[in-house]
DNA sequence: GGAGTGATGACA
DNA sequence: GTCATCACTCCA
């Protein structure tokens, strides 16, 4: 995967991802391939959902740095959300991936895949034993995002992308 | 429908 | 230091 590709607006980029591979190679050499099928945009300080809405922190300057490198912290306690940073430096957004097509939900995810924040700030690639690669392009359909109603009208902006019709493995 | 869970950020 | 909050999943 081009490094630019990553570098260019998180409204951009999501529905691309749709249909790709989301590969893990775990601790013990087994790899995990399974197309992305539901993923969500979190676009800069404006964006009352988004972690960056209020201002760089420790937890969330990973967001600010350029696209291209994961994201990952922990949510309720138990379950890490994994994101991929996109966009330029200093700009903060981020596409968090809920689901693929084995593996429903963004802490079943991460749970099965063996992804915690050991990977926060590394970059997308084999060295970082996850990566991405190359899917079909596939229709999608666009709804609001899951579990940020408190954003007021953040909530309702259909920045959830999800996969139509998933292909068959 | 409701509990559990612990890092994080806000406030003092 | 305290306290409330939270991009969730599981079991009723």
């Amino acid at each position: 995967m081009d490094k630019s590709f990553f570098k260019r607006k998180g409204i951009d980029v999501a529905p691309e991802l749709l249909g790709k591979y989301l590969i893990r190679k775990l601790p013990n050499g087994k790899i995990i391939r399974s197309i992305i099928t539901e993923v969500e945009v979190y676009d800069g300080e404006e964006d009352l959902a988004s972690h960056a809405s209020k201002g760089k922190t420790s937890r969330n300057e990973v967001m600010y740095e350029e696209g291209g490198i994961w994201y990952v912290y922990l949510v309720y306690g138990m379950w890490c959300m994994l994101n991929i940073v996109t966009g330029e430096k200093d700009y903060p957004s981020a596409i968090l991936i809920r689901s693929t097509k084995d593996i429903e939900g963004p802490g079943r995810l991460t749970r099965d895949l063996k992804i915690d924040k050991t990977f926060n700030r590394k970059k997308v690639g084999k060295n970082s034993n996850l990566w991405i690669e190359d899917g079909e392009r596939v229709k999608y359909t666009r709804t609001p995002r899951i579990g940020v109603d408190y954003s007021g009208k953040w909530a309702l902006k259909k920045n959830r992308f999800v996969i139509k019709n998933p292909p068959d493995k």
